[in-house]
DNA sequence: GCATTTAGTAGATCGCAGTCTAACAATCAA
DNA sequence: TTGATTGTTAGACTGCGATCTACTAAATGC
């Protein structure tokens, strides 16, 4: 990676914090699209080109301190119930669902401006999309492993249907509830 | 609706006609993001006014175009396999992936705009999205009346897992082919 | 005709993301 | 101490979608 020659200013660390910080609570107060750079720069008290720094996109800014504030997102599969594959897909799904309302909008943002940027398509996909899709695919077979979902399922399609039916929920402002959850942990089941 | 009290110079036609011809042309010469405003009216040879007087945004424009050149879209389900619901089902998907091929990246764009633009995401929603959901159901429904499809199957959710597999493929840049079209049926008819 | 109404044209203007410039500041190595 | 290197700052600039302005053009009804 990028190899530090030898002197120069360091960066201050607490600029980035301070963008961080003022990205995530202005776009949670105002959101996505209503938060300008200006807005953000000023709230950090920092220059413009401090932010450019760091990150190249307000997109990019913005996921990061988004992900930093939700890691539990990608939480494991609670292990307590490991028995009983069909809970523990259905306790997963309620958690990521209950995190989305705080969330859920900019999430919805973030997504759009995926498909405007290949580069930050890359990162956001890696940082959020990825994840949770192995996870998803992990208890499937898991659960398949141990006879609980019959072998003759494909664990990556039904990762990807859940996954999805999850995603056009959350793009076309559905709603997604527990109820939501336990629909689809039925049809998986079924 | 808009009534028009009399007398004003008669919109023209072949304005309308021919913006929405360029930024057919345009976008899927040369991409949506890429596209602009001033290269679609240079195009149409037309004011910039007059676009903004037909449509409220770039995106307006350009799912109106797209629309109206791809009706056959949301094609009727074939009726001459109207007994076996499976293939029928899966001959809908290989056909819809099949126009994606030309314009499926625009879609992708709009969907990303339709975050962005509440009115704009009622536009698209009413056009484009609610008719496939509605089709997929009916398609679904009907395989269960003949009892293709177990009654204690949730049609709803089960149309949403496609469509949302379909959505998630779409925007995260994965393969949507014939293959996939056969998984999911598979996977639906498990 | 002539007033009224609605459309079209050309171009200025605004708002905002992102880039660029030039001066200044903090660090290391010699 | 000096030079090289990298970071920060303030602000100008660019590109583009969208709005606004002022003028011109084509229709209607009286």
């Amino acid at each position: 990676m990028s190899v530090k020659k030898s002197g120069g200013r360091p960066a201050n660390e607490e600029a980035s914090a301070a963008l961080k910080a003022a990205a995530l609570r202005l776009v949670r107060e105002t959101g996505y699209e209503k938060v300008s750079i200006a807005a953000i720069i000023a709230e950090a008290g920092v220059a413009r080109q401090t932010l450019y720094n760091r990150w190249d996109t307000k997109a990019d800014l913005i996921l990061e301190a988004i992900f930093e504030a939700t890691n539990s997102y990608a939480a494991e599969p609670d292990m307590e119930r490991a028995q009983d594959y069909r809970a523990q897909l259905e306790d997963f799904l309620i958690k990521v669902f209950e995190h989305l309302k705080l969330d859920g909008a900019t999430i919805r943002s973030l997504i759009a401006s995926s498909q405007q940027d290949a580069k930050f398509h890359a990162s956001f996909h890696a940082k959020f999309v990825l994840p949770r899709e192995q996870m998803m695919t992990l208890m499937l077979r898991r659960a398949q492993d141990h006879g609980a979902l019959s072998p003759a399922r494909n664990v990556e399609v039904l990762s990807t249907m859940i996954h999805g039916a999850f995603w056009y929920r959350l793009l076309n402002r559905g709603v997604l509830d527990a109820t939501f959850a336990k629909e689809l942990v039925a049809e998986t089941f079924a």
